[in-house]
DNA sequence: CAATGCTGCTGAAACGTTAGAGCAAACCGA
DNA sequence: TCGGTTTGCTCTAACGTTTCAGCAGCATTG
């Protein structure tokens, strides 16, 4: 078996004695080719095990098959976030469904001047691209857009109002999430560990932290972070150390919310009798801490099927019209105060 | 910008007044070309904005530079274990580095005969593939090592023992975890929740624990999950309604922890005190949990790059021998019974 | 039975690239 | 001045596929 040539329409077309265009149309079940024929060339091509060349096919269909999954960021940075999982199942299922293939490019190396991710496109290597977690001022992400190939975008630009994209409604999540903490628990010291400020995310998130605190908005601690654990206890570090009155962090993700929660733990502040914690995303674990975490639950599965399904359309040439906006909900768990549910 | 044509290298020949193979032997460093034409060739190139088209590329080299990652199990299955995303992590840093790309195969869909993934390879999409994580019975796996293609496999397989692998020492990792219940703590009924035994990771952990349970094997309690935390749950209540003494549960990996120590919690015994748990694979946030949970440290990430570099090694003609193992280690935390770690 | 229309196939061209053979011009030592 | 080498490019073919015009042969029509 090793080693073995691979069999091409030719191979098959001389075992038929047929042309090879005959043995083409045959598989593609072309209305002018005889059933006689038809049936013959494709047991044939099936004993003999033909696997038709994609590169070949390719080249001269000009469509490849493919998209690409395009992750501006490094790939240890982003990968390691769980959301990013879930995209991937909510991707995959769409195309596995609908025939098409995943290329991954998370290489952000500049070279001539154009970045990896665009060389895929241009190079036709991918039919279209599914852009995740870019920053807000990624002028690469503007130009993606602006060459008119097939894009979605996963979050909001507003750079870019007119791309087409799938994001979450995180001002009102956060906003909810913040309400539920000033409402139901009564606390008016809240604090918020935003994300990275130049993403859209951690920006909306932020927003929704503000509109809900109303009128103590200004007043209200913020420290950036960058969604990770660590940032997330050096955060509440510096957030105890200037707000001795702090009765409550909401932090942007649940990754910094862990790192509050262990620089909490650490310090012995109860949560949440002494400070109530909130996180964001909601996926997997936050159920297992101690207290197990209130957040807000992010349909991140359902976020990488829209954006799949919305660029595979788009593809095909169905005309996708600007944002489209899934809602979060407020998943109340026991670190912000409530009893624990059985 | 938008629906411009691509420009090709019959483009950029036409700009240069040149032949089209003299942009190409240009673009490529050819020696024979002239350094005068060679420098205005190649800023032509970049002012036109000229990418080479992969699939004609492809065609003509007989070569795609991407390699398939490989995935037998459907996509939530899979993708939700953050075993995976490690292994993205690892894999993606090598092939970045050494200019591959990584296409994503999740369809285990048969047609024809053949299974989606192999292909993947047939169709010359992938120069060659890693395989994560199949049944050690899947005969597709046999079939696609056997066809002489570049494969690597993640995990040992002893039925196709003379194939190219990268696997950790599980059944070590599994006797150490279980020793440590035994000698440090000096436990004796211990019982095991596996993953599918079907799967060879889930086979060396058993065995590695019953190697350290000694003559008390036979006795010991074994229920197999499924690498799901819904399954860690369900084995823990089976396991404690037959068990009336255990004393601590070792599961084949950390979800299936997580579930043991819901159901452990929600029937009010304490871990460590009453029930100690040791968990395996350590990814991400078993430190979170409380206790914080024990585990036996896989270094997916490295697995991970490994695989990719032996596959690129053995795409480009370098013979790769066999097997090749990378070792675990036992993190101790507090769900064994050990003091907390400042 | 000539004109027309199907049916079922073949042949050629094209997709964009690369590699090797070929060929002129320039250069060299003798 | 001449064989021979070197330099710098062009030409052609090939990778495997799809598509479309073309063309027989046969059936249908008036």
């Amino acid at each position: 078996m090793s080693g073995r040539r691979a069999v091409t329409l030719a191979d098959v077309a001389a075992a038929a004695g047929v042309s090879v265009s005959a043995v083409s149309m045959a598989l593609a079940d072309h209305p002018r080719i005889g059933t006689t024929t038809k049936l013959h060339v494709q047991t044939l091509a099936e004993q003999l095990g033909y696997v038709s060349n994609s590169a070949a096919r390719s080249l001269r269909s000009q469509r490849s098959g493919t998209i690409a999954l395009i992750v501006p960021n490094t790939g240890q940075h982003v990968f390691g976030h769980p959301y990013f999982m879930q995209l991937l199942v909510g991707l995959s299922e769409v195309l596995n469904l609908r025939g098409a293939s995943l290329l991954v490019s998370t290489n952000p190396d500049e070279r001539h001047g154009v970045v990896a991710y665009e060389r895929v496109l241009q190079s036709k290597a991918g039919d279209g691209a599914i852009v995740a977690s870019a920053a807000v001022d990624d002028v690469n992400v503007l130009r993606l857009v602006d060459s008119g190939l097939p894009v979605v975008l996963v979050g909001h630009y507003p750079a870019i109002a007119d791309a087409v994209s799938v994001a979450v409604t995180d001002v009102e999540g956060a906003r909810t999430a913040t309400e539920h903490l000033r409402n139901v628990h009564g606390l008016t010291d809240i604090a918020h560990i935003s994300g990275p400020l130049n993403h859209q995310t951690s920006i909306d998130r932020l927003a929704g932290f503000r509109a809900a605190m109303g009128v103590d908005a200004e007043h209200a601690p913020v420290v950036a972070g960058d969604f990770d654990e660590e940032s997330g206890r050096r955060a509440t570090r510096e957030l105890l150390e200037s707000n001795p009155g702090l009765q409550a962090i909401f932090a942007a993700n649940d990754e910094m919310a862990y790192g509050a929660l262990l620089e909490l733990r650490g310090r012995g502040v109860r949560v949440p009798e002494d400070i109530a914690l909130v996180g964001y995303d909601d996926f997997g674990v936050s159920r297992l801490t101690t207290p197990a975490l209130t957040t807000v639950s992010v349909p991140a599965v359902e976020v990488g099927r829209r954006a799949a399904t919305r660029l595979l359309d788009l593809i095909e040439g169905i005309a996708q019209h600007g944002q489209e906006t899934l809602p979060v909900t407020l998943t109340i768990r026991e670190s912000c105060g409530c009893p624990p549910s059985t």
